[in-house]
DNA sequence: GTGGTCTAGACCACC
DNA sequence: GTGGTCTAGACCACG
């Protein structure tokens, strides 16, 4: 995997690489029990600050995506889904209804929008239905 | 249109704001012509700053949704799409994707994501196709 | 309320301050809406850098126990409980069993221990039953 | 007996194990006269550094759980408790605390919290009333 | 070697 | 004034 930061982007740092770890996940580009880049070896590739690099694999450890093994370094986890169907159902429409705002400001149709999810969807890495979800 | 701070969010108010106003025209909550509270009004009955309410309505008027015309008022703006084929594409799928690299940690499948999008997509006021922006 | 660091002690500080926090916010001495002392404030009085004191904050925001909005502070947020059951009965089985190893290696009988957590129960603030649970 | 390891858990390896001893001797499934697994052994069955092991044993003979004797091998002590009445209460409250925090943060209410502890009890190898200790 | 913690001090955005 | 981000550099614990 490789990353980049753009210095030019109002988005801090901590978050750019944040971002791009969770959709490399999300794409399955980043497995399960994959090691994951050292803080240290990051930092250098990047030119960013090792403390900064830390803070993004501790928040993403936090937040279930990577386990951190002391002395071993930091591993891409097993999904889990620990929230209440109430929560996640909150949460992606909040997400969605962003996404049509924005699609909306930006003048495309219905039609066009639809069909860009149905295409774009194939490429990322889905729960096999039924198993957790309203 | 009634709008709401939520406290509890990490956004920024001006943020919160600007996205309601964003998203109430996208729905057709607030439609082309239509005025908008003024500065002081909306201040007091959202408990914010005035120069907070100001910075929105200044910045919405830069994006092209507002209009402020001296002496009468803030105005709901007549759409239009100014961006390049290219440029809206890029921002339709960087926004999509942010969208279902979410989707995906929170462990939806993909039928459930495609069938809320198709479901929530009708609340929006779309271009009619073929006339899309330009 | 009144925090105390303990420089001699093998727990980091701001794991420290963090329990302390946590527990002020389960026993009720800290109440939802109240507002924090800020961390330049707190970073003085206890003598420990800013950075820290923020990061405190910025762990026990993210777990959903305080609130901050930049440029007026930090506030004890409303208690809300997100977790699937399952996760919840795991985590409370996993404290209990830990407590309860503490306690037969200190010596203590059964009858003692049952008595202290029937005691000590009254003094933090539970939610009404039936509301979420097992 | 069987410890298992989970590289998922933000605990040391040392920690994991440590806690699992000291969780089964207070359970009665490692009993007083026993013997443990060798260092290499141990190393072996659960894919970890010997030095790892190694310390855990040192840690725990320190702690008075285990003995070892050179040549023959580690084994579990007999209990005894050495501490003051006083620091054995106050060591007492502050896990409880602690459990009781964790307890509220997730959500549960006194009864289930009650319930649970009467419960789990009895899972433990208790010292009969009156003889606590000493 | 790995990650975790802490400090000092800078600069920015929010209100 | 508030919190948020980032850097530099130190020291410690883990394996």
């Amino acid at each position: 995997m490789e990353f980049r930061i753009d210095p030019s982007s109002r988005l801090p740092i901590y978050r750019q690489l944040r971002n791009q770890i969770r959709e490399a996940v999300a794409r399955g580009k980043l497995e399960p029990l994959q090691r994951m880049p050292s803080v240290r070896e990051l930092s250098r590739t990047l030119v960013v600050n090792p403390n900064t690099i830390a803070r993004v694999y501790t928040e993403l450890e936090r937040e279930g995506l990577l386990n951190t093994r002391p002395g071993l370094g930091v591993f891409v986890a097993h999904p889990k889904a620990e929230l209440t169907e109430e929560v996640r159902g909150q949460r992606l429409e909040r997400q969605l209804d962003e996404f049509l705002t924005e699609a909306v400001h930006l003048g495309f149709s219905c039609e066009q929008v639809v069909s860009s999810v149905t295409e774009r969807v194939t490429q990322f890495r889905w729960q096999s239905d039924g198993s957790q979800a309203s």
